[in-house]
DNA sequence: AATTAGGTTTAATATTATTAAACTTTGATT
DNA sequence: AATCAAAGTTTAATAATATTAAACCTAATT
C-alpha cells in the first residue's frame, strides 16, 4: 500500500525534472498537468518549500528547484560513476562495430536501470527515448540478461507483481519466462525479440562483479529486419557485445572494487 | 498548514543526504533516529522507492538513495554555478587580507541559502558549520545586506513568521529591525554584532543583479574581540568586502546575465 | 474602475495515514 | 540443526490527516 500524498509529492519533482522550463512552473499548470485541485496543490508545495527541495519566487509566484536539490548528486555513490566511465570505451566499441543503439543497465532494487546509452549511428535506427524503464525487467534484453543469474529469491521479489505486456511478444507468462531464463543462464546471454518495442530486436549480456552476481548487463538494440535479412549480422552484435561484457566485468577485478550494495 | 507526510518523507531524505554511509540505512535506523513507527515508516519507504527515489537492496534490506536524484542536479540552473564561479577569486581575496570566513549568500523564496563559503586560516577561528540558516534572514550580516535593499512586498513576506532568537543580541523585534534595515540600506552594508552567534561579529555587503535588485550578499565574520581591540581592523575588513562586492556584482553587466529568477 | 485569472485561506468532511499486534524472515547462538 | 532474537512486513481498526469547495485576496488587464 502506498502513501498518496507522497506519491503526489514526488509526481511533482518529477514534473520539475522533466519541464525544462528557466522560469518556474505555476501552481495552475502544475494542475492542469498532474490533475490536482489548486487548494491541495497548494497546501502539498507549501510544504515542499519548507523543506527547501522548491521555493516559490517572491514576485512571478512561481516554483522552482530549490538548490537543496543538487546536494544529493554530491552524495550519491561515485562508485557508479567510476564504472560507467570504465565502461564507456567498451560501449563505444560496440557503437563503432555495429552501428546499433548501446545501452548499460543496471539495477536498484527491484527497478532495472540505464547507467548509459549511446545512440545508433544508422539512418534507420531505433529510439528508446526513455531511460528508466520501470517494470521492463522480464521484456528487455538487459533485465534478463541479469534476471537469469540472479537467485531464486531475487528473482521472485523483481517479478511479484504483474508482467506488463509491452507488445504482443513480451512474455507475460511466470512459467514461460522461468523457461526463458533458464535458457539465458544456459547460453550466457539474452535476447529481446520484439518484446518491448516491435521491430526492435534486442541482444544483451550479463556483467558480473567480483562475487560472480550480475552487477549490470549491456544490450544492443537493431531493427529486426536486419537481423532477418543478414544472419550474420547477429553473430557479430552477438560476439562484439560479449566481448565488452567481459572487459567491463574486469573492472571489478582490477581496481578491487565490489559491487558491496546490490544483492543479486 | 503544512503536509505531515511529506514532510516526514523530505526529512526522510534529508537524512540520507546527511548520512555518509555507503552501505545504505536500516528501517530501524530511520526509525530511532527520526522517531517513527516502524509500520508507518515501512509504508513511507515503500512509496518512496516505487517513485525511484530510494531503493531498497534486496538482501540487505538496506535503503539507498536512488539514481533519480542524481538527475536534479543537471537540471538545476547551471546559472548558479557560473555565477559561484565568478564570485569565487573574489571571496578568496577577502580571505587572503582578513584572513577570516567569508560567505556567499543568496535566497531562494523567502530562504536565505549559502553559495559558497571560506573558512577562517586564523588559529583562532569562527566556525559556522550549517551551510543552510532557516530563518535567519534577520540576524545575519548576509540576510540583512539584501532584506534592506528589497521591496516592502519582499521583506514583509521574508518576515512575516516569527523572528526566531538566536543570541540575546538577536533583533527579534519587527519595528527595531526595520530600523536597522533603513541603517543599513543608508550605509550600503550590513553588520552582525553577536546576532547570529556569540562572540562572533560579521560584515556583509549585497550584490546587486541588472535590475538593481539584491541578488546575493557576501559576509566576512570575525571573533568580536579582533574587532574590539583593533579599530583598524573593521575598516580593513568592510572595504574587502566592499570591494569585493561591487566586483562580483559586474557579472551581471559583463555577461549580460540576469538575476531572472530572483524578485526582490 | 471593473473584470478576470491566479493564488491563498478556511472550516467541514471524507479519506488517508497510523497504530498495535500478529506474522515472517533472517541471522546468530547453542 | 534447532532455537531464539532482531529486523522487516502485513493487516484491519482507528485516529488523524489531507482534501474539498467556497470564499477571499491580489495583481494584472481592459
Amino acid at each position: 500500500m502506498s502513501v498518496k500524498s507522497i506519491f503526489k509529492t514526488l509526481d511533482t519533482l518529477d514534473y520539475f525534472l522533466s519541464s525544462n522550463s528557466t522560469k518556474g512552473i505555476s501552481l495552475k499548470e502544475i494542475c492542469d498537468r498532474l490533475g490536482f485541485k489548486k487548494s491541495a496543490a497548494h497546501h502539498m508545495l507549501s510544504t515542499i518549500c519548507d523543506k527547501g527541495y522548491l521555493y516559490q519566487d517572491l514576485k512571478s509566484k512561481r516554483y522552482f528547484l530549490g538548490s537543496k536539490l543538487k546536494k544529493f548528486s554530491e552524495v550519491i555513490d561515485l562508485k557508479a560513476n567510476e564504472f560507467i566511465s570504465y565502461a564507456g570505451p567498451f560501449l563505444k566499441k560496440i557503437n563503432d562495430i555495429t552501428g546499433e543503439a548501446v545501452h548499460l543497465a543496471s539495477f536498484e532494487g527491484t527497478k532495472l536501470i540505464t547507467l548509459s546509452m549511446l545512440e545508433s549511428t544508422h539512418p534507420v535506427r531505433v529510439d528508446h527515448g526513455f531511460l528508466n524503464k520501470d517494470n521492463a525487467f522480464h521484456a528487455t534484453a538487459s533485465g534478463k540478461a541479469m534476471l537469469a543469474f540472479m537467485t531464486e529469491a531475487s528473482k521472485k521479489k523483481i517479478l511479484k507483481g504483474r508482467l506488463e505486456k509491452f507488445t504482443n511478444h513480451t512474455i507475460n507468462n511466470l512459467e514461460h519466462l522461468s523457461f526463458e531464463l533458464d535458457k539465458i543462464n544456459k547460453n550466457g546471454f539474452a535476447t529481446d525479440d520484439e518484446e518491448f518495442q516491435p521491430g526492435v530486436f534486442c541482444v544483451g549480456f550479463p556483467i558480473f562483479d567480483n562475487q560472480q552476481k550480475p552487477f549490470a548487463s549491456i544490450s544492443c538494440s537493431s531493427p529486426k529486419f536486419k537481423i532477418i535479412n543478414d544472419k550474420k549480422y547477429l553473430d557479430k552484435i552477438k560476439s562484439s557485445v560479449k566481448f565488452s561484457a567481459i572487459e567491463i566485468g574486469k573492472y571489478f577485478k582490477k581496481t578491487n572494487n565490489k559491487g558491496d550494495k546490490h544483492a543479486a
